[in-house]
DNA sequence: AATGTTGGTGTTATGTTATTACATCGGTTG
DNA sequence: CAACCGATGTAATAACATAACACCAACATT
């Protein structure tokens, strides 16, 4: 996916090293791989995350404490495509990105009876790809 | 519910930490709770979750970085519903937990379409209870 | 009784993830 | 110009989690 341009530069170099890693991230990890370009501190990484997330560029792993680029390569990206699941490789580290309409539909039919006001909703599986299941 | 006999002191008295608070408390706060129990390092409490992670008696909530007490209260507890998800309100912090097989469907399908072997499952809800949402 | 193994415990230190607080800078707008 | 806003830089600290090592009680084997 290339960078809208309406990034600032921290963000669009977080945003770079997030999209050419084709993994998660730790913040710190980020940090590290940032450092010969001028970052110094864990919050110039922070920030720029919390922007990228909010414009969906990237997602955060719950269970990992991570971050991924999207995986869409479209404008569109994410917002359209309903709630966002992860499959994550304990292996390997792989994480593939998937939307589900009939379990947007489930969780949306549960938050309705409960009466339940859904903001973000996380779904993650952690497991072993097929690469590494063999 | 009431705490298996066969669990340690440190486990029990972690679980009914955890029962008591009606709520997710994160590793240290239940630390603090039981430092008047002796309870001096968090490698105590770490300790203690794990095995009642384990045994299925009390749940990671994985966007909260905490820990709440499985509501179940039968013997059967957790692992015979299938994959556990939460609903955690922003506002009160109340946690509720329930099962749809319906999404435990979806996930299945999808694992075994794409080959993956899912080992565990995080689906947690964040946004406003009925009570907070008005 | 001696030995070995297993699982729980206690303690210290350290590693990893995330935020608070405060100062500054540059561009936009009234 | 002045006021403001969003982004940035820096230092310090808070919050979450694990590593490494020693000790001990329970139990099984010899």
């Amino acid at each position: 996916m290339n960078a809208p341009t309406n990034l600032t530069k921290n963000q669009a170099l977080v945003f770079d090293a997030l999209t050419r890693a084709e993994g998660p991230m730790s913040a710190y990890t980020i940090l590290d791989k940032l450092r010969d370009h001028g970052f110094r501190a864990p919050l110039q990484v922070y920030r720029a995350l919390e922007k990228l997330l909010e414009l969906g560029l990237v997602h955060r792993l719950e269970s990992l404490n991570s971050f991924v680029a999207c995986s869409h390569t479209t404008e569109a990206c994410c917002r359209h495509h309903g709630t966002v699941a992860f499959a994550i490789c304990e292996s390997c580290g792989q994480v593939s990105e998937f939307h589900d309409h009939a379990i947007d539909d489930r969780l949306a039919h549960f938050a309705r009876s409960k009466g339940f006001k859904a903001e973000k909703t996380t779904i993650e599986l952690r497991g072993l790809c097929s690469a590494c299941a063999g």
